[in-house]
RNA sequence: CGGAGUGUGGCUCAGCCUGGUAGAGCACCUCGUUCGGGACGAGGGGGUCGCAGGUUCAAAUCCUGCCACUCCGACCA
């Protein structure tokens, strides 16, 4: 991408608004725009980033045998008369009517949808086990929306809904999240900690919380100091070994973690003080075994091997995005800008051209932005007038992970120099060499 | 929903107390000089002062109501 035919309104002055580093940085980087409480729109920079960070999502969750759909935003409230939420759930459903005065809802999360389409389609034990997910835009009217996407109105949700015939059958599904949460947020960058959870109205009687340890976080976390430390399941993990997913659940559940809600004070204080950490948290998934309660008010069920109609298990699996880019931005930036994840950056590399207009630099850069493309780089060429100092902190603060910068100077000698985001390394290298570099970017 | 604030050009803010017909810096446009860590000079464009009503000869400024947004708390798969 040319900078110069790009859409990137970077912002000198912080917002007054902002409060929280991830708040201000996003909105100084140009990645997001509030349009209300709680309502943004995402800009190019910022939805580069929540689209790295859904396709790493969906990646996890295909390997684990989830399978993706989209649902819609708009719902009928019939369905959750059906399974009595209409009522349950409060003033967070933003309620509305269609033409016809019917009652509509844009939807907080999708477990009648779901359980709509399993019921209609699904008849036999031996369909299942079945996970259905999607990525779509949720709505919860919040009464203090706050940190911008950290905390917004409407916000962008994995949600992945597990349907068994059992009990131990739903229990290897949840496993299997369990197993894909761990892998997705460690290829996000994030030490996220499974934690036991509350499981609020979505009721049920197994959940854990996905926490990353942040300064910023919402809410204080206890738990057991080598948790940093566990290894993250491998690549070639086999979901469908469900001794292997039981002992990777209960490894990373031997020790204690707890939310400041589910909190045993007695039970962390039985923890070596050396080991003990509490810290503040951000919540970026949260994951429930619920059983029947969807499926039995709601009519989903499916024939067994002897001909019995047997209600299906179920439990939902949720991953905020949009949440996710704050939190990334909160565990990764320094005075410059943001640091990200090498896998997450919006740009892979950029080439700073030092003097636009100047022949030979603009031929240099032309050559190594090309070489980028050809080589599969998410490259950004600053091909702009700008001063070198604005350059240098553009790329710096919206976080591109390497830098070529390329100036006359250098070039006189047939040099160009490559920078590291993170650390700030440099090093001078032949124009060359830096072509060299880049070997492509599956390499 | 309780408490506290803030609304003035794209951004950050001054002006309000003590009414007199709107400013600064950044950003933007033009020209020139520049260009290796957010340049400089000259010229220029852009504002229903959140909205409505009231007081007054006169309201960004005073009064009333409303709206929006922010922060603290409560709330929150």
């Amino acid at each position: 991408m040319r900078l110069s035919r790009y859409f990137l309104p970077i912002l000198r002055d912080t917002p007054k608004e902002a409060e929280i580093v991830s708040h201000r940085l996003m909105l100084r980087a140009g990645m997001i725009r509030q349009q209300s409480a709680g309502i943004y729109s995402w800009l190019p920079l910022g939805l580069r980033v929540l689209n790295k960070i859904c396709a790493v999502i969906r990646e996890e969750q295909d390997r684990s045998g989830a399978v993706e759909i989209l649902m819609p935003t708009i719902q009928s409230a019939d369905l959750w008369r059906e399974s009595g939420r209409y009522e349950a759930y409060g003033k967070e459903m933003l309620r509305i009517k269609d033409r016809h005065e019917r009652d509509m809802l844009y939807g907080p999360t999708n477990e009648e949808v779901v359980t709509d389409i399993l019921r209609s389609y699904v008849k036999s034990y031996k369909d299942l086990p079945l996970n259905l997910y999607h990525i779509q835009w949720k709505f919860r009217d919040e009464v203090r929306p706050r940190f911008g996407v950290m905390r917004g109105r409407e916000f962008l949700m994995k949600d992945a809904y597990s349907f068994d015939v059992d009990q131990d059958a739903a229990r290897h599904a949840y496993n299997r999240m369990f197993t894909a949460y761990l892998r997705t947020f460690a290829r996000l960058g994030l030490k996220a900690i499974p934690m036991r959870a509350d499981t609020g109205p979505i009721g049920g009687d197994l959940s854990h919380e996905f926490i990353v340890l942040a300064a910023t976080g919402e809410s204080e976390v206890f738990c057991h100091k080598d948790y940093l430390d566990y290894e993250t399941p491998a690549v070639d993990t086999d979901f469908d070994s469900v001794e292997g997913l039981q002992d990777i659940f209960a490894k990373w559940t031997s020790l204690y973690a707890a939310t400041e809600e589910m909190h045993d004070k007695a039970a962390y204080d039985a923890i070596p003080a050396d080991k003990q950490l509490s810290a503040r948290g951000i919540e970026v998934g949260h994951i429930f075994y619920f059983g029947t309660k969807y499926s039995e008010p709601m009519g989903a069920t499916v024939q067994g091997p002897d001909g019995q109609n047997l209600l299906v298990h179920g439990g939902s699996y949720g991953i905020g995005p949009s949440r996710l880019v704050a939190a990334l931005i909160e565990a990764g930036h320094d005075e410059a800008g943001i640091v990200w994840p090498d896998e997450i950056a919006p740009f892979d590399v950029a080439v700073l051209n030092l003097k636009a207009g100047d022949a030979a630099t603009d031929a240099a850069c032309e050559q190594l932005y090309a070489s980028l493309l050809a080589k599969g780089y998410d490259a950004l060429y600053d091909d702009t007038d700008a001063r070198p100092g604005g350059k240098f902190a553009t790329a710096d603060l919206i976080g591109v992970p390497w830098q070529i910068i390329v100036g006359p100077k250098g070039l006189a000698e047939g040099k160009v120099e490559i920078k590291r985001r993170a650390g700030g390394d440099r090093e001078t290298v032949s124009l060359e060499e830096a072509l060299a570099r880049f070997k492509g970017k599956a390499a």
